[in-house]
RNA sequence: GGUGAGAUACUCAAGUGGCCAACGAGGGCAGACUGUAAAUCUGCUGAUUUUUAUCUUCGAAGGUUCGAAUCCUUCUCUCACCA
């Protein structure tokens, strides 16, 4: 009885999963929880300069919420002390100091956004700079004898860079530290991160036993997610992403303009279909019964529902249809006042459709720019008092109401 | 500490006194074709109502010159080799 919902379990957590280390020990942790109800910890780690959530976060935070659903409590990190560092993965090295209110800011940012999907009765925020500061300069020596520089050179990142002769500098060997560190005063049962994370998390396995914590952390590692271009990882940065926070009409074209290659990838980490029913589609679209924008389509209404209500994505999907399937405007858009006679290009740039009037120039001249549905072709072009709806391209609409 | 090389637009990368707002590639934006997919073709990609013009930009600040991304000086930073 307590095998099977132990196996259920397990193969849920599994789901999607690039790599798991010492499943044994997540296996007795599910044990104990069916058996006694005892609970475990899981840590996660978050980055907080970006408290965008997007879409490849929630790959993490499910996995997390389905280990919620076993009985876990999740230790949210934000790495306030570390992001002073800067992972090695990331390519500007030195960061800006965050300022304590900042950080507030950007926690409380977090938790609005991270308990749509993780629940808050079982989740505990934690500050790595609450315990790593207290460590002063002797803790800190003291956690650098635990490993030495053979072996940080180890990862991937640093040997990549050691041999092309880029510069690593000595505290970007502190994070994986750190990293782990966190995972010693946690006492940390299991952690899991994307699979960039691999070095850091099996640091923790490493300084759990250097420090005797009496257990080492299992570890579970998710598959990147892809941004909207297919390529890059998704990211606030690269300008790629699908926010937590983005408003359903967005969501469901952001969704519906990925590739049909990339659609597959979604599936596989964002929806909840079970796998066998995600390869049904798969023939369907191989064979040509099904159309790849339909199975496109039922993606974009189940992730915008997530993050919204069933409501909500079917009016975004409808939305969507009459919008670009029957060039018709959109029921609603940003909406700017002048006074006229006004030059077009400036409105262009004030209600920030472009961002300079010699954009706005340059789109008129290709002919991109439509006033209420017809082109516009004279530069020149001044408006009088009236609401005209201004786009540009297929997506940037604007209502202006010239008086 | 010593010696040498380098820093050009979002990224890579040409350009060594005027033809440079700066070749090319990638990326991005737009047009055609589509399913706001992919692929392909085309245009654009510093700013500005002087738009066959003007202004600002080539690590920073000065200087030489009619004229500088290009030459000189100082500074800042990066990399390599040596210690």
């Amino acid at each position: 009885m307590i095998d099977q919902k132990i196996n259920e379990a397990l193969e849920e957590i599994q789901r999607g999963t690039s790599e798991i280390i010492d499943e044994a020990r997540i296996v007795i942790l599910l044990k104990t929880f069916f058996e006694k109800g005892e609970t475990y910890t899981v840590k996660a780690g978050f980055d907080p300069t970006a408290p965008d959530l997007h879409l490849g976060h929630t790959v993490l935070l499910q996995k997390l919420a389905t280990f919620q659903k076993y009985g876990a409590h999740v230790q949210f990190l934000i790495g306030d002390f570390t992001a002073q560092i800067g992972d090695p993965t990331g390519k500007s090295e030195t960061r800006k100091k965050l300022l304590p209110a900042q950080i507030e800011e950007n926690a409380q940012s977090y938790k609005t956004q991270v308990f749509k999907i993780l629940n808050p009765e079982q989740t505990t925020v934690v500050f790595n700079a609450d315990w790593i500061n207290p460590l002063g300069a002797a803790g800190m020596l003291e956690l650098t004898t635990t490993f030495n520089v053979a072996r940080m050179l180890e990862r991937d990142d640093f040997d990549k860079r050691h041999k092309a002769g880029i510069s690593i500098s000595i505290s970007e060997f502190l994070y994986p530290l750190l990293q782990g560190y966190d995972s010693v005063h946690l006492k940390s049962d299991i952690e899991i991160g994307g699979t960039d994370q691999k070095f850091n998390l099996l640091m923790g396995r490493h300084l759990q036993r250097a420090y005797q914590v009496g257990k080492e952390q299992a570890v579970l590692m998710m598959p990147i997610l892809e941004g909207l271009d297919g390529v890059q990882k998704m990211s606030k940065s690269l300008g790629n992403y699908i926010a937590v926070a983005d408003m359903p009409n967005d969501m469901y074209g952001k969704i519906l303009s990925i590739s049909d290659q990339l659609m597959w990838r979604y599936y596989e980490l964002l929806s909840t279909l079970s796998l066998s029913e995600i390869e049904v589609l798969k023939v369907g679209v191989a064979d040509g019964s099904l159309h790849p924008k339909k199975v496109k389509e039922a993606l974009a209404l189940e992730i915008t529902a997530r993050f919204h209500t069933t409501a909500d994505a079917i009016s975004a999907g409808e939305e969507f249809q009459r919008v670009h399937a029957q060039s018709e405007i959109p029921t609603e858009m940003d909406e700017y006042s002048f006074e006229g006679p006004v030059w077009i290009a400036k409105v262009l740039t004030e209600s920030s459709l472009t961002p300079s009037t010699s954009q706005a120039r340059r789109d008129i001249k290709q002919g991109s720019v439509k006033i209420n549905q017809e082109k516009v072709d004279d530069e020149q072009l001044q408006l009088n008092a009236g609401v005209y709806v201004v786009q540009i391209g297929k997506r940037k609409f604007a209502r202006i109401k010239v008086s």
